[in-house]
RNA sequence: GUCAGUGUAGCUCAGCCGGUUAGAGCACAGCAUUCAUAACGCUGAGGUCGAGAGUUCAAGUCUCUCCACUGACACCA
C-alpha cells in the first residue's frame, strides 16, 4: 500500500521555531509508523517562499527575495536533518518545476471554468496578507494583530468558484475521518453550512510570485501557490513536470499534517482546487494544536521563543521527540514546561527503558555469558507474552488515528511489566541455586524479548534511541518491521549480546539552560 | 458581541448513562535494595473536582448564573 504524507510547507519569513519541529517530527513518526507497517512511504516538506511579506522581509534585510528565501531555506534543511526527520521530498515553491505545474494546473481550473475578474477593496493588513473589517468610521485603521497601518486597496483580483462547490465539499467534511480532530471538524463544517464565498487568487503589483498566464502584473496569491506544493512534491520525476494522473505518484495523500491555524485552507479551499482541477481531494486533514511555554505564549514580545536548536543541544534528539509526541495530546494545545522535560524523559528513557535493558543484560551476560540456555518450547509461556501481546495492539491502533500519546504509554506499559516482573521473579535471588538455572535463563530471556520489543515500537518516536537499544540486542534495525518482527520469541539467544552500557544519559534539570 | 470547547492533586491528564472513603503517571517523602543509570520495587503525603445557586434520597458527573483560558465567526505561513 502507498501512503503520503505531508507536512505544511512551512513560510519562511522566518528561522524555523518550536512549531514547526513539533509538526515536522510528528509526521516523521507517522511516516516511519508507517513505512514499519510495510507501506511504501512518501513523505513530504518544504517551504513556501512567495508573498508580500517574503518581499518586504527580504528588503528589509537589504537582500534579494530569492537570496532571503535560500537562507531560510538552508536552516529548516539543517534542522530536519539535527531532527533526523526522514521525508522524501523537500519541496520549494520557487523551483522552475513549481511554477510550470501552478501554470499547468490553473490552466485546468480555467477549463472548469470556475476562475473570473473581480473586484476586491478594503483595508489589507500586509503582515495578515489579508483584508480586514474596519470601523467605516476610521480613517487610518491599525491591525489589531500587527498593530500597524492599513493600506488602502481598491484592485481588480481572479477569483475562484468556490461556492460552486458548496455541496461537493460539505460531503467530504462529513466523512467520517477526514477532518482530525472531531472538535474541529465541528467548526469547519459550521463554517461551511454558513456558505462558501469565492475568495481571490490573485493579486496585482506584488511582484514576489508566481505570474498569472495572460495576466500582466499579476501573481498567484500564496495560497493557490502554496497548496500546489504538495502536487509538484507527489511528481515522479521532480525534474519533469507534467500534470497529469500518471505523472504523480502516492495522489491523492493520506494525510495532510498542519497546525489547527491553517485547517480551512486545507479542509475547504484545497479539496474544492482539486475537485476544479478535475483531481482528487486528499483523504484527511490533521489540525494539531499550538505550543505555548511555561503557560504563556511564546512570541518575540515575550522574548520567550524556545529555539529549537537549543533545546536539540540541551536535551538530545531523542528527549525533544520524545517529550513531544509522548507528553502532548496530538491535536490540542500543549504547554512546553523545562521541568516536565527533564522529568518525563529521565523517567521513561532513562529510568524505566534504559535501565531495564541495561539490568537485564548485565544478568544475562554474568550468569549465561550471552548464551542463554533456554527450552524453546516453554518460550511461548511467558506471561510478558500475552501482556505484549496486548500493548502492541493498542500502540498500533493509538498511532493509526495519531494518538501518540497513548502509543507511547503502550510502550511504557511493556517496560512496566518488565520490570515489575523481574523484581517478581527475582533471579538474582534463584540463580543462587544452580537448579534454579533453567527457570532464570527463562525469565531473563523473557525480558530480553520485551526489551527487543520496546526497541522496535520506539522507532518512530525516537529512532536513534530505538538504534542503540537494538544494538545492545545485536540486532540490525535496518532489517525491522511490524509484521515479521513483533512476533513473540524472536531473539536469537545463540547470537549474543552486547556489553551493556546506558543508551539514555539523563538530562540535568536547569533552568536557565535554554 | 455571537457560537463552541476547556477548567479535577505541584505537573500532565482519566473519571461512561449521577450512587460507597475522587483515580493514574510524573514530581515529592519514607522503607527496602543491587541484577541495574542514587535506577527497579513497596508505602505514604498531596484535591472544599474554577465560583455560586438549583434539581435529587444522592452531583466532579444534570440545570442556571458568573469567572478564567482556548477556538470559530472568510481569504493569518
Amino acid at each position: 500500500m502507498k501512503y503520503t504524507i505531508t507536512t505544511p510547507l512551512y513560510y519562511v519569513n522566518d528561522k524555523p521555531h518550536l512549531g514547526s519541529s513539533y509538526t515536522t517530527i510528528a509526521c516523521d513518526a507517522i511516516a516511519r509508523f508507517q513505512r514499519l507497517s510495510g507501506n511504501t512511504v512518501l513523505f513530504l516538506t518544504g517551504v513556501d517562499e512567495h508573498g508580500q511579506k517574503i518581499e518586504r522581509t527580504a528588503e528589509s534585510k537589504n537582500l534579494q527575495p530569492q537570496l532571503h528565501c535560500d537562507e531560510i531555506t538552508k536552516k529548516y534543511k539543517y534542522l530536519w536533518d539535527k531532527l533526523n526527520i526522514s521525508y522524501d521530498r523537500f519541496v520549494r515553491t520557487t523551483s522552475e518545476e513549481h511554477t510550470s505545474l501552478v501554470h499547468q494546473f490553473y490552466s485546468k481550473v480555467l477549463k472548469s471554468d470556475d476562475v473570473y475578474m473581480g473586484r476586491q477593496s478594503g483595508w489589507y493588513c500586509v503582515g495578515c496578507e489579508e483584508y480586514k473589517d474596519v470601523d467605516e468610521a476610521d480613517k487610518k485603521p491599525i491591525c489589531s494583530i500587527h498593530k500597524k497601518e492599513l493600506e488602502w486597496r481598491d484592485e481588480e483580483n481572479l477569483f475562484f468558484k468556490l461556492s460552486k462547490y458548496q455541496e461537493q465539499i460539505e460531503k467530504l467534511i462529513q466523512i467520517d475521518g477526514f477532518i482530525s480532530p472531531k472538535s474541529r471538524k465541528n467548526e469547519i463544517i459550521n463554517f461551511v453550512s454558513k456558505g462558501l464565498k469565492d475568495f481571490s487568487i490573485s493579486r496585482v503589483n506584488l511582484k514576489w510570485g508566481i505570474n498569472v498566464p495572460g495576466k500582466t502584473n499579476h501573481t498567484f496569491y500564496v495560497w493557490f501557490d502554496a497548496l500546489l506544493g504538495y502536487i509538484s512534491g507527489s511528481l515522479y520525476d521532480q525534474n519533469f513536470a507534467e500534470l497529469t494522473e500518471e505523472s504523480l505518484c502516492n495522489w491523492p495523500a493520506n494525510i495532510h499534517v498542519i497546525g489547527k491555524d491553517i485547517l480551512r485552507f486545507h479542509a475547504v479551499y484545497w479539496p474544492a482546487m482539486l475537485l476544479s482541477a478535475g483531481m482528487k481531494p486528499p483523504l484527511s486533514v490533521f489540525g494539531h494544536g499550538f505550543l505555548t511555554r511555561e503557560g504563556q505564549k511564546m512570541g518575540k514580545s515575550l522574548g520567550n521563543v524556545l529555539d529549537p536548536i537549543e533545546l536539540l543541544e540541551y536535551g538530545g534528539i531523542d528527549a525533544m521527540r520524545w517529550y513531544l509526541l509522548r507528553d502532548i495530546e496530538f491535536g490540542e494545545d500543549g504547554d512546553f514546561q523545562m521541568r516536565r522535560f527533564v522529568d518525563i524523559v529521565n523517567s521513561d528513557l532513562s529510568n524505566t527503558i534504559g535501565n531495564l535493558l541495561n539490568r537485564t543484560i548485565t544478568m544475562s551476560k554474568k550468569w549465561f555469558n550471552d548464551k542463554i540456555p533456554i527450552d524453546n518450547s516453554l518460550v511461548a509461556e511467558s506471561p510478558l507474552k500475552v501482556q505484549s501481546e496486548m500493548k502492541i495492539n493498542e500502540y498500533i491502533q493509538s498511532f493509526k488515528v495519531s494518538n501518540f500519546k497513548n502509543a507511547a504509554n503502550a510502550i511504557i506499559d511493556i517496560s512496566n511489566s518488565a520490570n515489575l516482573y523481574l523484581n517478581d521473579r527475582a533471579p538474582w535471588k534463584l540463580i543462587k541455586d544452580i537448579k534454579n538455572k533453567d527457570i532464570v535463563a527463562l525469565d531473563i530471556y523473557s525480558v530480553l524479548e520485551s526489551c527487543r520489543i520496546i526497541g522496535i515500537l520506539l522507532n518512530p518516536f525516537v529512532p536513534n534511541l530505538s538504534i542503540r537499544i537494538l544494538n545492545q540486542l545485536n540486532i540490525d534495525s535496518s532489517t525491522i518491521n511490524f509484521q515479521k518482527s513483533l512476533h513473540w520469541g524472536l531473539l536469537d539467544p545463540d547470537k549474543g549480546l552486547q556489553d551493556p552500557s546506558p543508551v539514555m544519559d539523563k538530562i540535568e534539570f536547569n533552568e536557565n539552560s535554554v
